[in-house]
Formats: C-alpha cells, sequence, structure tokens
RNA sequence: GGAGAGGUGGCAGAGUGGUUGAAUGUACCUGACUCGAAAUCAGGCGUACGUGCAAACGUACCGUGGGUUCGAAUCCCACCCUCUCCGCCA
C-alpha cells in the first residue's frame, strides 16, 4: 500500500510514476473521496468530542449528587447526529481504502521504462548456453525414463500436476536439501517451517488480496483459508504487527514449501511438461531491513539465489524487470532465467523483489527507530532460492546424455547418496 | 469434540459503569549525585489519524465484531486465540 500522504501531497508525481507501469491513477476520484471522508471525519470527531464532554459533565454532576436531567437534554439529537456520521464515515473511509489498496507500488528510479517482458534489460550472463542441437526437452526425457508421469498426475487429480518417480523424485528431493543447506549455512539465513494453509489477513499483507484472489485455492469450510501461493505469504506475515529491534536486523528467513497456484488466466501456456503447474515446490528467501539499507539487501538476495544456479552449473541471465512487467507490490525486480536447451532460450526460475514498504504498511512491520524511538516501516524483499521444480527441468535438460540418461550435477551427488546418473 | 480458566501498554500485573489511555513494578530515555559506573533521587516514556510553526489539543484503540447506556477496559451476545483437564489422533 502507498502512503496516503504522498498522495495527499503530490498526488501529480504518484500519477506520473504509476502511469510508468501502465497503471492510471483517477486523481479526481482520489480527491473527492479524500474530502468528502476529512470533512465527514472533522464532523464526527467534533459531535464525538461534545458528547464525551457531556458524559463527563453527568458523571461530574451525578457524583456531587446533583440533578442531571438538564444535563440529558438534547442528548438523543446529538446521538442521532453522531450515529449517522459515523455511518458516512464508514462509507467514505472504505471507499477511500479499497481505491488506496487496488494502488501498485511505485517503481523504483533505476527500473527500466517499458510495458510488457519484452522491454525488460539484461543485466549479466552467466554460463556456456549448450547447443538446442538434438536436444530433446524434459517431459519428452522424464517420460521415457518412466520417471515423470502427466498421465497418473492427470488420473489422481486432473492437467497442471506431475508424479515423479524414483531418481528425480529423489533429485528433488536432494535439490531442496541443498538449497536449503547453501543458504543457512553459507548465505546465513535461519530455516523455517511455516503453514501452508494462511488467513485472509496475511494474503492481504503480502498484496495476493484482495486484488489477486483468482490464482489462489481456497479450502471449502466455514473458514477463509487458503492454499499459499509462494511461503512469502506466511514468512513475511511473521512480521505483522511487530516492532523489531533495529540490532535484530537483517531477517533473513529460508523456507521450503510446496506452492499453490490457480493459474487462473494461463490457459494454453505452458501446457507441456513441469514448467507451469499448480502445485511446485520452492525454496524462499525473506529479507526484512533497515529502508536504507533495502537496496544493497536487494543486489545481495538476487546474489544468493545465483550463487545456487552456479553451484549446479546451470547458465542463467539476469533481468531487470521493467516497469509495466513487475508485480504490482515491488519496487524493483530482477528475475534469473536459466537455460533451457530444448526452447532455446532463458526461462524465469527465480524473481528477486525489493517491496520498500509497501507491504510493511500493509501489515503494520516496523522496527523502533534508534534514534527517535518511533516505531518506522521496515523494508521487505524476497526472491525464489530457487523454485525447486523448474531447476529439475533445468537439470534433466542440461545435463541430458545422448542416450537419454541424466547426469547428476557434482553439487549434488552427495544429497543423492553417491548416484551420478540417473536412467542408465 | 467435551469441561473449566483466561486474553489490558516492550514485559509483568491492577482495574467490574463515570474527570481511566488506563494504578503499580520493571525495562527504556533525560537530568541530579559520581573521576566514572552501580545504587539512589527527580522527570519523561503506547499506537494511529487529524489541527497547529511549536507548545499543545481533538478523535479512536484494553483479542475481534456487534449490542445495552448520556457514558463501556468494566455489563450482554457472537466469534477468534491461549492455557489446564478429558476424549480422539500422526
Amino acid at each position: 500500500m502507498l502512503d496516503v500522504k504522498l498522495l495527499r501531497t503530490d498526488p501529480q508525481r504518484v500519477a506520473d510514476q504509476l502511469a510508468r507501469r501502465g497503471f492510471v491513477l483517477d486523481q479526481a476520484a482520489f480527491n473527492e473521496l479524500e474530502a468528502r471522508r476529512k470533512s465527514v471525519q472533522t464532523q464526527t470527531e467534533q459531535l464525538q468530542a461534545e458528547r464525551n464532554s457531556r458524559s463527563k459533565a453527568i458523571g461530574i454532576a451525578k457524583g456531587k449528587g446533583e440533578d442531571v436531567a438538564p444535563l440529558l437534554a438534547d442528548v438523543d439529537r446529538l446521538g442521532r447526529e453522531l450515529e449517522s456520521c459515523k455511518q458516512q464515515l464508514e462509507g467514505a473511509q472504505s471507499a477511500l481504502n479499497a481505491l488506496l489498496q487496488g494502488l501498485p507500488n511505485i517503481p523504483q528510479a533505476s527500473v527500466p521504462d517499458g510495458k510488457d517482458e519484452h522491454d525488460n534489460v539484461e543485466l549479466r550472463r552467466w554460463g556456456a548456453p549448450r547447443s538446442a542441437e538434438g536436444a530433446r526437452d524434459h517431459a519428452d526425457l522424464g517420460e521415457a525414463l518412466g520417471l515423470m508421469d502427466f498421465a497418473a498426475a492427470a488420473k489422481l487429480t486432473g492437467a497442471r500436476f506431475t508424479v515423479l518417480r524414483g531418481g528425480l523424485a529423489r533429485m528433488q528431493r536432494a535439490l531442496t536439501q541443498f538449497m536449503l543447506d547453501v543458504h543457512t549455512q553459507e548465505h546465513g539465513y535461519e530455516e523455517l517451517y511455516v503453514p501452508y494453509i494462511v488467513n485472509a489477513t496475511s494474503l492481504f499483507g503480502t498484496g495476493q488480496l484482495p486484488k489477486f484472489g483468482d490464482d489462489l485455492f481456497a479450502l471449502r469450510g466455514e473458514v477463509d483459508w487458503r492454499l499459499i501461493p509462494t511461503a512469502e505469504v506466511p514468512v513475511t506475515n511473521l512480521l505483522r504487527d511487530e516492532i523489531l529491534d533495529p540490532a535484530n536486523l537483517p531477517r533473513r528467513w529460508v523456507a521450503h514449501t510446496p506452492c499453490f497456484r490457480a493459474e487462473a488466466g494461463a490457459a494454453g501456456r505452458d501446457t507441456r511438461g513441469m514448467i507451469r503447474q499448480h502445485q511446485f515446490e520452492k525454496v524462499e528467501l525473506v529479507q526484512a531491513t533497515l529502508p536504507e539499507k533495502s537496496y544493497a539487501a536487494h543486489e545481495e538476495l538476487t546474489g544468493h539465489a545465483e550463487a545456487i544456479l552456479k553451484k549446479l552449473d546451470l547458465p542463467y541471465r539476469v533481468m531487470a524487470l521493467c516497469a509495466g512487467d513487475m508485480g504490482a507490490a515491488s519496487s524493483r525486480t530482477y528475475d534469473l532465467e536459466v537455460w533451457l536447451p530444448s526452447q532455446n532460450r532463458y526461462r524465469e526460475i527465480s524473481s528477486c523483489s525489493n517491496f520498500e514498504d509497501f507491504q510493511a504498511r500493509r501489515m503494520l512491520a516496523r522496527y523502533r527507530h534508534p534514534e527517535t524511538k518511533k516505531p518506522e516501516l521496515l523494508h521487505t524483499l524476497n526472491g525464489s532460492g530457487l523454485a525447486v521444480g523448474r531447476t529439475l527441468v533445468a537439470i534433466v535438460e542440461n545435463y541430458q546424455q545422448a542416450d537419454g540418461s541424466i547426469a547428476v550435477p557434482d553439487a549434488l551427488v552427495g544429497y543423492m547418496g553417491g548416484v551420478r546418473r540417473i536412467g542408465s
């Protein structure tokens, strides 16, 4: 959520910056709602002040044993006016909130202009992509080995699910352990185990609700519980309604969870294979920092995710997303894209974002400023470190052998009980 | 699932209708004493929004949402959560 003060003081600047992401801010609508809210609020507060002082006078009079009847005179009228004011205030406030909650974050100055993924800017590349010549895709290879079974998953559930068997099931588990170990032992993250089901308040805090509920799976029942679309939701919400001691910053958390996405609107895209599933594994990095440190932390966190790709010797590139392609909550996003020889191109495997105080304001995640002693909003960041399912895809494709077997990356052999080859 | 107890400021813990946004302790901040520190003493110290250059003032907030009342932390209802015991269970 944006700071409403910013909208009051410099709406044109906000409008200009949101325009970079193709978002049109209705300034007239905001001004009207804001003016209305302000006038109704002032009126309500005045009425309440009057009521409070009368009530207090009645209390004092009673204490002295005086007659309170005169004081009760037009208290009825006051009460009715107050009641109607409160209702109006509620309406004005909720209309304003709805507008405010629908606004995306302001892109940071360094974010490139652009309207979609074609305008993203490549920052750097690492590794030597292998030729697409003769490369088979992961679904072909996995099914031929009998270790990746989409038909079985379709029977159990439906499209966009996978059954993994044997060596590939084990490799997915090995990848998870490997990533968690690197981040906890080399990058200083605390490992967390968190719920895979969250309430609506948590989803509001990180920004999935109210606007992006279509992509979430809801549980049936009386309570509004949803499956997490990413560990970002439960992990970041640990900060909700907290005031942290700055001595404990930055907080660095890593968690492995399955992720559940309805993929509404993705019909026809990546229908084949494991690229886009309703359920996938991910190791997620989350940081909470002082505001002045968040951009350094963003570079650092991106580097932590890159370290996994380097250790697995998977060629990748780093993309700075343009203003029009970023998620609504983000101020700046770097995507890591891994080389997939069967597609002869790079595909997203990690997305690392700095949200500045956008999420922190929604969830009141704060620290106590050492000098002013006042609570100030934290900055929050997260990134995949990495998407495990897509990492498995990348390994299958990049480590495929002429005979259709899959070599095991050196970094993973220890996690695979010494196995160096799958499928031969 | 059943029975009981409880949710108050950073923490502990009073407060059962009225000058209570909330005693007290502790932590923290400032000052005094001290060469310095500890101890002691004095003062300060919740969050959000609004008005104001500021001092200050107004409003809301005692798990959440309703209700009763001129007035609710306090009374009533519903829900959520925590703890104890029982049942069930990986």
